[in-house]
DNA sequence: AGGCAAGATTAGATAAGTCTAACTCCGGTC
DNA sequence: GACCGGAGTTAGACTTATCTAATCTTGCCT
């Protein structure tokens, strides 16, 4: 299961949260001891080194592998979204199961078919072929009137709150579209937002899920 | 592993040999003890039960995991090669691994999309949607003088000679295709056919994984 | 009938991956 | 400066899946 946790540990990296072994326990929905164990071995495989302060890092090789299993995650979610026509959530759930039975030469073919995508559906990048957008900034960030154009949902979301992207996709939050920050309500911890016609609140936390590029 | 151990039951069970336990471990291979131990744990899930004759035999239960498999790889095959352009021998190597991580809905769906294909590449029914073509027989037991039209490359043929899948598709002996037995040598074991211009010299055993249907 | 060879099982070991229970360790707060 | 709580580890156990070496079983041949 070593590719569970090299995927783990690069989701929780990219988020930029400071990978202690309890997190990824939760994220995994393992216990603490289980994943003690699991970064001695990978340790020992050089994927993985751990600082004095005891916080995870990847070595090159550990990133490599783990951009390996996102890509295919990524470029699986695609298809399945837009070869096979499966929803978000489903397309999701069924990426992580293929995306450790993908070869380099399948994920090769396939990318080249859909036609060189540069993000999966949500919007996040597709390591080794795109980089994130610039100027990117969590929507709980964004104080009111300002006006911003959604980049991706983070990938968090997807372990955390799979309803979530449903909920985004039914409402037209998605990759791409244009959003106006109507309120901001510091005390209700609420943000809402006009996207075309409709309106959304949103949670702070929820919000933090969501990255856009102000314009 | 259990729907590995299922997989090669099934296939073994197809080909209509006795099912013994060496057998499968040489399949597998892995060794015997490996298998007496599988097969102990199988047999309590319900999957697999043995005669006093020691042979393995799949229940009600085991059948259906087993097709839900093979009906996987088949169709996984199937997208390799018609829709990502893969050759025969790396469509099967992939569709070994991926079979595992299909579910129901990606199955049923990609189906669709490939347009409810007959059979896998090589000619093999597609368990639940096709069965094999009536009248088969094995080229190796053809006369002189006899045609056929090549129904399918046994699944026996990609585990124990893989080559042997590119081999049979360079010289245009593929399914569809009609051969005439030109000539048997009971002797030397081997048996030549003519497919359109081309003709091609065969062992016994490789012959007798090629199936016909006499015409 | 005896015995060999093939087949199957038992015994004992290893490795990965997981658990619970019971520690230790460290960073702050009072 | 003592202590509390969260983080991490150790210890011991279980399951699956594998191995080798040794033993048992059985069917068939002379």
């Amino acid at each position: 299961m070593v590719s569970h946790y090299l995927e783990a540990i690069y989701y929780m990296w990219s988020e930029g949260e400071p990978l202690r072994s309890a997190r990824l326990a939760d994220w995994l929905g393992v216990s603490r001891p289980t994943v003690t164990v699991a970064l001695r071995r990978m340790t020992g495989y050089g994927m993985v080194k751990m600082n004095r302060r005891k916080e995870i890092e990847l070595t090159a090789a550990g990133r490599r592998a783990a951009e390996a299993i996102v890509r295919r995650h990524r470029i699986m979610e695609r298809w399945l979204t837009d070869g096979l026509g499966l929803d978000w959530v489903t397309a999701d759930e069924e990426a992580a199961r293929l995306e450790h039975a993908v070869s380099e030469v399948v994920e090769r073919r396939l990318y080249e078919v859909l036609g060189r995508p540069r993000t999966c559906p949500h919007g996040n990048p597709i390591p080794g072929y795109s980089k994130a957008a610039a100027g990117e900034v969590r929507l709980a960030t964004m104080a009111r009137g300002g006006r911003a154009q959604i980049s991706r949902v983070s990938e968090v979301a997807e372990r955390e709150a799979p309803m979530l992207l449903a909920y985004l996709h039914e409402r037209g939050l998605t990759p791409g579209r244009e959003v106006a920050v109507v309120e901001v309500d510091g005390v209700a911890g609420t943000i809402r937002v006009r996207a075309g016609k409709r309106s959304v609140t949103l949670g702070r936390d929820t919000a933090a899920k969501l990255w856009v590029v102000p314009s």
